[in-house]
RNA sequence: UGGGGAAUAGUGUAAUGGCAGCACGACUGACUCUGAAUCAUUUAGUCGAGGUUCGAAUCCUCGUUCCCCAGCCA
């Protein structure tokens, strides 16, 4: 087994690890090894970047060499420099460093444009006037190989000629081409006669008017990694095709020759991962913009309280080779819940008050309980919370007729207020219509911190908010943005709005927090007790708290309800 | 119907001719001042058919299924 010592366990190595430490083995690039993370800053990053990114930099660390952060910036028409902002901000904040080696392609401009003439000099590059359904119709298809195109054989002279006309810009955009001169009969459809550079007279973010003719993909990529001394050129599955003109064009210019290693891209249940998808429920307003919770953009997860180590163990245990998978939302929360059990400090929150009234507690009287902030961590130390009459707990932790599975509080039935007192509910205050609107409880003094002395049972241990210093905020509940768990079998066509979930946002207001969360700082993360993990959102000031449920606590209890439920409804049908 | 890839429990991923393992999920139980966490238990897999071999997930042959490619996008 090839393995690698990464601090005291070894780990198995995928098969990119592997061909890389083969090759420092072989010291085949002097036992250098440098990969890059090439975005094109035309949308925002999401969690199948992140798989990208831990995979380049994670081997550049692993094996004490080095990753760029280079944009792909070839495209003026798509690009924009609010997306460079964000992909730098997001790489960065999960954790990675690239040093001084930032980097655009669009800085290589002149260099591609000599390698250009250069390739005309050798006869492999010609100047072509097919537009580009001409170019389209004489490319050929899968089965019938293509026809030559009529400019093909014209002299290095003229195509020199035209090239450089091409670059001041005395052609029209889609007039002319710089075509590849490769072969029309080949199989694989990227070898006929590639376009390397197309004339678009568009402004680019960074150079501005300087070029009228921008570089296309295939020829411009391999340049950018051979004019970056990059070893292991780390890219997805579609690339497949294309790594025969990748190497065609660094061996027809005789220059440093990165190797390409193709990855399967991620996929995730109830998940859309395309960056033309996500930029559709961005523009069609379905969500609230590129950072909405709901959104697997590392800055909806961001936002959502997704801490970076999870997302980076995420990316460790889901492994990497070529075949396509789907992995399971769960494993990715699974991940999440790791990590934010071991790091969040724990606050007592209600979201759905039902008020409680302590009957035999006195009026004016006022309890100050020690609360551990977090279990997980010794370090973390405690805080103090205030005990009074008047509690609110969660209207779900009663239930005046309660089935036998449930064993919170009932009439009669004695629980205990986490880190307070045993209370027994004595009576049950209900509206006009029947609704509940409070409880009457009587605590037992004995039990101050929640034990009782004689050492009796509680089942149940619920989490409340004194009334008279509670705080008021918003809490806005997350589910699948998509009612389909495999929204890649969706036809192109179909509509997109047609698909979401539509409860995938919930929001609850005058929920009731305890006093220590009137302090919290937009992207905080904690746990509130039994509910789940949440995180201050950004919309949160002081007179307006406001929360993002990041993910629920393991719940079999939900589970069992909606159990019941299903079988209820499958009677009836 | 051309070319390039890929198939291992429900999901993801190891095993590179030598005991099919791990994680998630699901199940059952223990513990519990979070129905969390933790611990224990169970469940369940080599795409198919041949062949080589003492021995095949792995090698060979023939199939099957799925993914990618006909942008002057990346």
């Amino acid at each position: 087994m090839t393995t690698v010592e990464n601090e005291d366990t070894p780990t198995k190595l995928d098969f990119v690890r592997s061909i890389v430490a083969e090759d420092g083995k072989t010291g085949k690039w002097d036992c250098r090894v440098h990969t890059r993370f090439p975005p094109e800053p035309n949308g925002y990053l999401h969690i199948g970047h992140a798989k990208s990114i831990c995979l380049n930099f994670g081997i550049a660390e692993e094996f004490q060499g080095k990753c760029n952060l280079r944009f792909d910036d070839t495209n003026p028409a798509k690009e924009e420099q609010e997306y460079v902002d964000s992909i730098i901000e997001d790489v960065k904040w999960l954790g990675w460093d690239w040093e001084e080696r930032l980097y655009f392609a669009s800085s290589y401009f002149q260099q591609m444009y000599d390698y250009g003439l250069e390739l005309i000099k050798k006869g492999k590059a010609y100047v072509c006037d097919l537009g580009p359904e001409e170019t389209r119709n004489h490319r050929g298809t899968l089965t019938e190989p293509g026809r030559e195109s009529p400019y093909r054989n014209r002299s290095v002279e003229e195509n020199l000629d035209l090239f450089k006309a091409m670059k001041i810009g005395a052609f029209a955009d889609g007039a002319k081409t710089l075509k590849a001169k490769i072969d029309m009969a080949h199989p694989n459809l990227n070898m006929r006669d590639p376009v390397m550079y197309r004339v678009l007279h568009a402004s680019h973010h960074r150079t501005g008017d300087d070029w009228c003719i921008y570089p296309l993909y295939d020829w411009a990529h391999g340049l950018e990694d051979s004019l970056e001394g990059i070893t292991h050129s780390i890219c997805t599955l579609e690339f497949e095709n294309h790594r025969p003109l990748y190497d065609w064009f660094l061996d027809a210019l005789e220059v440093h020759h990165p190797q390409q290693i193709e990855f399967a891209r991620l996929n995730l249940t109830y998940t859309l991962m395309s960056k033309r998808q996500l930029l559709r429920l961005v523009e069609k307003g379905l969500v609230r913009g590129w950072d909405d919770p709901r959104m697997p953009t590392i800055s909806g997860l961001r936002r959502r309280g997704y801490s970076p180590a999870a997302i980076r163990n995420f990316c460790k245990t889901i492994g990497v080779n070529k075949s396509n998978s789907t992995v399971d939302m769960a494993l990715l929360e699974h991940c999440l819940r790791q990590d934010l059990n071991k790091t969040s400090p724990r606050v007592m929150a209600v979201l759905n008050p039902l008020k409680i009234v302590i009957t035999n507690y006195p009026m004016s009287q006022v309890d100050e309980l020690e609360a551990i902030n977090n279990p997980e961590d010794p370090d973390a130390g405690s805080r103090k919370i205030s005990f009074s009459r008047v509690i609110y707990i969660e209207r779900e932790d009663f239930m005046e007729d309660p089935p036998k599975r449930f064993f919170r509080l009932a009439p009669g039935r004695e629980v205990r207020l986490r880190y307070a007192y045993l209370i027994t509910c004595t009576k049950v205050v209900k509206d006009e219509d029947g609704q509940v609107t409070e409880l009457h409880c009587s605590y037992d003094p004995e039990t101050r911190g929640g034990n009782a002395p004689d050492g009796r049972r509680i089942k149940a241990t619920l989490h409340w908010v004194s009334a008279a210093y509670a705080l008021d905020a918003e809490v806005r509940l997350y589910d699948h943005l998509l009612a389909n768990e495999n929204p890649g079998d969706l036809d192109e066509g179909e509509d997109l709005s047609a698909n979401l979930n539509p409860d995938s946002l919930k929001v609850i207001t005058h929920c009731k927090m305890e006093p220590s969360l009137g302090e919290t700082e937009p992207f905080c993360r904690y746990q509130f007790e039994r509910l789940g993990y949440f995180c201050t959102d950004p919309d949160s000031t002081p007179s307006r708290l406001v929360f993002n449920r990041t993910v629920t606590l393991r719940d079999p209890w939900a589970k069992v309800q909606k159990q019941e439920q299903n079988q209820k409804q499958s009677q009836k049908s």
